[in-house]
DNA sequence: GCCAACGTTGGC
DNA sequence: GCCAACGTTGGC
């Protein structure tokens, strides 16, 4: 069981729009970076959802791991912005996972009051000109995230927040 | 394999 | 809207 922060611009997908859809694909992730992580994450995998672009950005929910990574058809579509002429379907380059919601936070947990949390010195999100959009969370600066949040320390708890499903 | 040009991200 | 940081592209 990992723990995963997911970069998302609310004007295009907010995590309301994440508990209005129910369930997401999380495709369109043209980096490869982000794309090994994505490869990593397994199925009930926990992530921070990040608004990024946003006033103030921050962390505004939590999503689970739904469907582990497969290949994003995006890539295929000549159409779509996230096409990519050099893919092809016998060896995709990109892959996708599918998130779902879990919980929004009592309050967005803002980029400036990670970075002042001991526990998010080093990671790629608060370190300059990061432009990293799925990134690893340690099991600290998990919890340390949604108590800044207000959420009930026992809440905090992983196991209780999947338990309630 | 180098690196300049270019496009994108995302905080401010 | 600006622009620094960063990744990618492509000429050489």
């Amino acid at each position: 069981m990992r723990y995963w922060l997911l970069k998302s611009e609310p004007d295009v997908f907010g995590y309301p729009d994440l508990e209005r859809a129910g369930r997401e694909p999380w495709n369109g992730v043209r980096n490869y970076q982000a794309r090994n992580f994505l490869r990593e994450m397994a199925e009930d995998d926990l992530c921070l959802f990040y608004h990024s672009n946003a006033k103030p950005p921050g962390v505004a929910g939590v999503a689970r791991v739904v469907r582990a990574a497969h290949t994003d058809n995006l890539q295929f579509e000549a159409s779509s912005p996230y096409f990519d002429p050099k893919s092809t379907p016998e060896a995709p380059r990109w892959s996708m996972v599918e998130v779902a919601p879990v919980q929004a936070l009592p309050r967005v947990v803002t980029l400036d009051e990670l970075r002042a949390l001991p526990e998010w010195a080093g990671s790629p999100l608060t370190g300059k000109g990061s432009r990293l959009s799925v990134l690893p969370v340690t099991a600290e600066q998990w919890h340390s995230a949604l108590l800044a949040s207000g959420l009930a320390p026992e809440d905090a708890e992983h196991h209780l927040l999947t338990a309630g499903l």
